[in-house]
DNA sequence: TATAATCTCTCTAGCAACTATAGCTTCAAG
DNA sequence: CTTGAAGCTATAGTTGCTAGAGAGATTATA
């Protein structure tokens, strides 16, 4: 049986969020120690690596949750899992976009700046005076 | 004078978002009507209207507060003005560079499941063993 | 076996940057 | 003068954790 910092050395999840996602029902709670330490099996190792990998990729805990929820039916379709995964694609796509273009005018802005005093600095103007910008941010 | 709305309007902050800044000393304390509502000048309008657009660049709050700061320096060098554009720049490069990492992971799980269950579902598979993916995210 | 060092427990509060709600008051148009 | 929209304060909720206090449990060493 493994302790609580005993699974969190081997999955990578911090003992305080270990027990965040027991509390938000990701993890069920585990057995306890006759001292009421909690103690583990390598079922909810296993778990907690999906968790860990799955938030990794970015996906929000509730799209966690219902990837957890279908992988305990193996015999249902998979459309839903393909679905998820479909959207945060989406998602990390249109974080990348709007990123690169926020990329793009914080360039523009930082070398525009020839000047040395505030008074004159492109930064501070180009934040000013929205019709500086090249794009519709 | 304006009211909190049409200061909303004219800048496309939200009205409780105009009294959130306020309350963390973004904007001052505007005067009041003699019914106690907030109103404001063109100054205010300014000021907010840079708020607006240094976070529609992602800058955060404390950044924007020291932005403000400098602007109310006009004879000041610069240079600290520029540092956080760039530093900010340099986040959000980091921050692309991240998203791209997991875009082509998520691009690569997604094109991986050829099943149609969830006991051959790729995504879920790729999820439980990391050991599938290319990439050490 | 005693004791010290480390771990774990619960509970509460804090972070960032808002957003939402409730219950009340004020304003402006007709 | 009435009515409906707009504004007020205060509090709580959002997401996904993280930090701290103060107590109890476990383990390693003497």
């Amino acid at each position: 049986m493994l302790s609580i910092g005993d699974l969190s050395r081997k999955t990578g999840v911090k003992i305080p969020t270990v027990r965040y996602y027991e509390q938000m029902g990701l993890i069920s709670a585990p057995e306890r120690s006759s001292g009421n330490q909690r103690r583990y099996s390598t079922v909810e190792l296993e778990r907690l690596s999906f968790i860990k990998h799955a938030r990794d990729l970015g996906l929000k805990i509730d799209a966690i949750r219902e990837l957890l929820e279908l992988s305990a039916h193996p015999d249902q379709p998979c459309d839903n899992a393909n679905r998820i995964a479909a959207e945060h694609l989406a998602e990390t796509r249109a974080r990348i976009t709007k990123l690169q273009r926020l990329e793009a005018e914080l360039l523009r802005i930082t070398k525009g700046c020839h000047g040395d005093k505030i008074e004159n600095c492109y930064v501070i103007e180009s934040l000013s005076n929205h019709a500086l910008c090249k794009d519709g941010h």
